[in-house]
RNA sequence: GACCCUAUCAUCUAGCGGUUAGGAUACGGCCCUCUCAAGGCCGGUACGCGGGUUCAAGUCCCGCUAGGGUCGCCA
């Protein structure tokens, strides 16, 4: 291609390649330390997936002693959405990674290879383009939309492959005159890369996570740089890994088919290619059948459903480090006390090479077990921070009675591996205490008694006023369960549940549902934490007035 | 349609030629027990199908089937 032409494909000036990779040098990285990236593209929405992926990304380069760097993929500035940088910081804080290179939720650059953003490295790109023009390996293509639809639809029609490769690819043989007549007709092109591949050979990758993929050499001339000037994912990638030193590129399963072209293009850069390593997509349940979590249509699929749930943080970190690597939960049941952040994350034995379903059950399993491992003013915080920002109401109520509250979340807590295990999520936490306000205690007499039944009503009053006039919140637990015992007795329940199973019939009823009336009078539920610490957190007024009401 | 990936309990998985096929979650039962939760104990016809290779196959090979992914001037 004549000078130019080139001159005219490229009429601004653009740095010379030389001084970018003067400009950009190699990492220097200790021995073994891997550099990795997560790269998401600024569409206001940040995928569970992206999270995993971030999270063996993070995880990788810092348990490596070396890099982990954020970097925008905001080549297709029609998606482009305001704030949607903050979204990915506030989500990258928000389960505990630091980058040590990238851009801010401002889009302030931090790191010696900025900018960061790859709308603002158009110049590099271009350069690169540019010496792949002059070297021949790439094209000035000026098909319309409209000639490449045609050609998928001949391409159909003859049950050929589709793409822009062989005899398909018109503007790969234009002579440099074909190109000056339609450059002077005004005509903007795109450019191609001249793809070297035969698919009838194939390429041995080595995945990091899948092994080694026999695939067929590409042989499409991909788009590398787009009619507004910005590069195609295909080639932003391998210039900016390539600039930026990654090491180990870890990103979603979608990638696999095109890691021939991305190896193509980076050998015909002159460079070495990363270690690839591909993760398969979360999966969900839909009428019998998988499919990967969309984010258009599964709310699960947006990392913000979870801070709307309150899920904690660790669940989710640990819930998805389970699925990273299987060996987590023996490695969590050995080490109950250790950050999750320490497990040695190994990339080597990674689960989920298939594509796991996404289990809520599990999650819940899991986030249970660490909401149960917390103090009563931790789960306090972390409950407010949540009601703060879902729930206002419930916020301000849990502003005012601090202490009430934490009493109230204390109830069976801190006994070991006996604890509650009833919360799974800050928003199970309203419902759970909603009995212990007077003003949410809406039931009325006649539910009370409806849930009662069959029990006599002259019965089940008696046995709470005679209640409500010995109780003491003094009482320990077994002084308490006396009175108890003792009241049933005298209404002519069986005091003792052996005797009562002797001969049912003798009796109105046990012990047990003489408490159950203490109960339903008490939290409006036949269902409860220890009757014995609510009541004594409730307070003796409150116990009496409800018992007598 | 073409190409690629994957295939062990309901779910996530361990397994890397010789195992009574292990764990976790879920489920069921029992125990504990004033209810629930928790906890303890016990339980279930899991290697998709068909061919090979081998003394021996969940493990290796081939086919089939099923599921997933990709085939854009989106990433």
């Amino acid at each position: 291609m004549t000078p130019e032409i080139i001159a005219r494909l490229f009429p601004n000036p653009l740095p010379s390649v030389a001084e970018i990779e003067a400009k950009y040098p190699p990492r220097r990285l200790p021995e073994g330390a891997k550099a990795t990236r997560i790269a998401p593209s600024p569409t206001g929405l940040f995928h569970i997936g992206n999270l995993y992926a971030a999270l063996v990304a993070e995880r990788a380069a810092h348990q490596s002693g070396g890099i982990f760097y954020i970097r925008v993929e905001d080549t297709d500035q029609k998606r482009a959405v305001d704030g949607a940088l903050k979204v990915v910081c506030d989500a990258l804080a928000h389960y505990g990674m630091r980058a040590d290179e990238g851009v801010d939720a401002d889009g302030k650059d931090y790191g010696p290879y900025a900018p960061y953003t790859q709308s603002q490295r158009r110049d590099i790109y271009q350069a690169y383009v540019k010496s792949l023009v002059e070297k021949g390996l790439a094209y000035p293509c000026f098909c319309s939309a409209e000639d490449l639809d045609m050609m998928r639809k001949v391409q159909e029609k003859n049950a050929q492959r589709p793409g822009y490769y062989g005899k398909y690819a018109k503007c790969r043989g234009l002579t440099d005159a074909e190109i000056l007549a339609k450059l002077d007709a005004g005509a903007q092109p795109i450019i191609r890369f001249k793809s070297s591949g035969d698919p009838d050979r194939r390429m041995v990758v080595k995945d990091l996570f899948k092994g080694e993929l026999n695939l067929p050499e590409n042989d499409i001339d991909q788009v590398i740089l787009k009619s507004d000037g910005l590069p195609s994912y295909h080639f932003a990638h391998v210039v900016d890994d390539h600039l930026m030193g990654t090491t180990h590129v870890t990103r979603a399963d979608e990638w696999l088919s095109s890691v021939t072209t991305h190896i193509q293009m980076f050998v015909a850069m002159g460079w070495k290619p990363p270690k690839y390593g591909h993760i398969a997509p979360l999966q969900k349940l839909d009428n019998g059948n998988r499919r990967k979590l969309s984010k258009r249509h599964d709310p699960e699929a947006n990392i913000m459903y979870f801070a709307e749930r309150g899920y904690p943080r660790d669940a989710v970190v640990e819930y998805l480090l389970n699925l990273i690597n299987a060996q987590f939960e023996d490695w969590r049941k050995a080490n109950p006390d250790t950050p999750a952040f320490d497990f040695p994350l190994n990339m080597g034995k990674m689960s989920n090479v298939a594509g796991a379903l996404f289990d809520f059950v599990k999650l819940n399993s899991i986030s249970r077990e660490i909401v149960a491992r917390l103090t009563a003013g931790q789960v306090y915080d972390e409950t407010l921070a949540w009601a703060r920002q879902y729930a206002p109401d419930f916020a301000r109520r849990m502003a005012d009675n601090r202490r009430y509250l934490i009493d109230i979340l204390d109830i069976e807590r801190h006994i070991g591996a006996k604890s509650r295990k009833d919360l799974a999520k800050w928003e199970d936490v309203p419902p759970e205490v909603s009995y212990f306000f007077d003003d949410l205690f809406t039931m009325t007499h006649n539910e009370k008694m409806t849930m009662l039944a069959p029990m006599d009503e002259a019965d089940v009053m008696a046995v709470a006023r005679d209640f409500a006039a010995a109780y003491d919140p003094a009482d320990d637990k077994d002084a308490w369960f006396d009175k108890v015992r003792r009241i049933a007795g005298a209404h002519g329940f069986a005091a003792d549940m052996k005797a009562y199973k002797a001969s049912p019939a003798a009796f109105k009823g046990s012990v047990a549902d003489a408490a159950k009336i203490l109960r339903v009078l008490v939290t409006g539920s036949d269902k409860s934490p220890d009757l014995h610490a609510v009541m004594r957190v409730l307070g003796r007024e409150a116990v009496v007035r409800r018992l007598n009401g």
